[in-house]
RNA sequence: GUCCCCAUCGUCUAGCCUGGCCCAGGACAUCGGCCUUUCACGCCGAAAACAGGGGUUCAAAUCCCCUUGGGGACGCCA
């Protein structure tokens, strides 16, 4: 039997860190196996699912590199294939009919709890409210006593107690599917054969378990990874900050990245830590996957990040930026001295946008000084220094590294003093301020007319002071 | 409250299934040092954990039980 695994978000909002961890564990479970990677929309909920969250999720699929080989399906279409399984099992008496509405549902329920109690629903109301033009929902008579257990390819048998578990509707009065029912329901007909999804639905499990039994279809291969907790060891949510794929890379993150950090959070190989996408393919297997839950570590992905930025080609990181760097109003293309750039300051960013918010001093014509870089190396004392540097630089012919370097050495000879002692006077005559890639790097960016001009405004600068 | 799951450095984890090689290995972060032209990178080093208690065993991080702690679920949400 051909592997196939899915991935079914809910689009009531975008592709949460956890669900793309469950997207990636599956993509890779079945590119493992050769077999298929399904995406199915779950928008049973019509007042939550809204086409924008499905568009954002496909997009951040399509960012990450998960792509899907079916769908995707979206279960608002297959309201009929629901309904037909739900009048089977009404046929057959496996499940039937209520009219309690779920206001009163609500109602009750608040009552009990008020009481403390915990609400149960009980089967004889089912006919309150009876009539021939009634609405109805549907659900599944389920048994009083005995265990249910559930085979889970992470944790072994798990086991539930009947009584637990009420008769749970399968059908709503709108005539859509709840969600254990359209899962199950989808499961089968889309013919899935492994599941790997949250924690969270083990204790759904029994039930979908329930409806198999009831329609006499087999139950997929279950796998339940732990969650992603937030630092403060609570599920990880919004208040922890940014949560989606999307944030991310709104602030600059690799997908190589995102992708690489996400699989080691439960997943792990030894002690490799990185990871391409066709090596991830080739070594991912359930049987290296904890079961604890794991905290969310932003600086790790930080890591991670930096370390694909400096070692991806600078030009595919040039490209990258150019969106960036035309919102900041630097129209730029991908040509050399971008590259040039990037090489150097790929170095020292964490993201992409730590890359674009430190090289304005390369665009610009007219730098300003960083108050304390201006009073700490615009000293008097400096200025000969900087005129011999402008006047040894002016007579270079080939502007090369190799040849600045050969003048500032001859300037520290002449004047015997250390290269920082220059250096760093340099460096703010032509960045502004005292963080920089090296001082030849920066020069060699720059061009000579360029420095010739920056320098000649510092010493004017200094000579006005 | 009931049910389910989980438990190794601050964090992600290796080791656990198939006890001894583990006075517990790697990575991020932290702290030192080296390199150095600033900031980084890189390199070297340090500190840092088997939740607690009972068993089983010649021997337990590894197997069993209890406690504790954490998480999750109790919807006509998914």
């Amino acid at each position: 039997m051909t592997v196939r695994t899915r991935f079914a978000p809910s689009p009531t909002g975008s592709l949460h860190i956890g669900g793309a961890r469950t997207a990636i564990f599956n993509c890779l479970f079945a590119r493992h196996a050769g077999g298929s990677f399904v995406l199915r929309i779950e928008d049973t909920d019509q007042t939550r699912s809204t086409q924008e969250s499905i568009d954002e999720i496909l997009d951040a699929m399509e960012w990450l590199g998960l792509n899907w080989d079916e769908g995707p399906f979206r279960q608002s279409e297959r309201l009929d294939i629901y309904r037909e399984h739900a009048e089977k099992l009404l046929e057959s008496g496996k499940a039937y009919r209520c009219f309690v509405t779920p206001e009163e549902l609500q109602d009750r329920r608040k009552e009990a709890q008020e009481r403390g109690g915990v609400f149960r629903y009980d089967r004889k109301w089912a006919e309150e409210n009876a009539g021939p033009d009634k609405p109805y929902a549907i659900r599944l008579l389920t048994p009083d006593e005995g265990t249910i257990e559930v085979d889970d390819a992470l944790r072994g048998k798990v086991s539930f107690e009947a009584t637990e578990i009420e008769d749970f509707v399968i059908l709503k009065m709108d005539g859509f599917p709840t969600y254990n029912f359209a899962v199950v329901i989808d499961d089968a007909t889309m013919e899935i054969t492994n599941v790997i999804r949250g924690d969270d639905h083990l204790i759904n499990t029994p039930r979908q378990a329930l409806i198999y039994g009831a329609l006499s279809l087999e139950m997929p291969q279950m796998a339940h990874v732990s969650m992603i907790l937030g630092p403060d060891g609570k599920r990880l949510s919004k208040r922890h900050g940014a949560t989606s794929v999307t944030d991310y890379r709104a602030e600059g993150y690799l997908p190589e990245a995102v992708v690489n950090y996400l699989v080691r959070l439960g997943w792990s190989f030894g002690d490799q830590e990185i990871f391409s996408l066709d090596e991830l393919v080739e070594k991912f297997t359930l049987d290296n996957v904890g079961k604890s839950a794991a905290v969310f570590n932003p600086e790790k992905l930080e890591w991670l990040n930096s370390h694909y930025l400096r070692s991806k080609p600078p030009e595919k990181i040039a490209g990258l930026l150019i969106p960036l760097l035309n919102e900041k109003g630097i129209h730029s293309e991908v040509d050399e001295k971008l590259v040039k750039i990037v090489r150097e300051l790929t170095q020292r960013a964490k993201t992409l946008n730590d890359i674009a918010d430190s090289l304005d001093y390369f665009y610009t014509d007219q730098i300003t000084y960083e108050d304390k870089a201006d009073n700490k190396f615009f000293k008097p004392e400096i200025l000969p220094v900087l005129e011999d540097i402008t006047q040894g630089l002016t007579s270079l012919e080939d502007f090369t590294i190799e040849n600045m370097k050969e003048v500032f050495e001859r300037v520290m000879a002449e004047r015997e003093l250390k290269l920082g002692k220059i250096a760093q006077p340099v460096r703010v005559a032509l960045t502004g301020g005292t963080v920089s890639p090296g001082i030849f790097e920066v020069m060699d960016i720059l061009g000579k007319d360029e420095v010739l001009d920056r320098l000649n405004k510092a010493v004017s600068h200094i000579s006005a002071k």
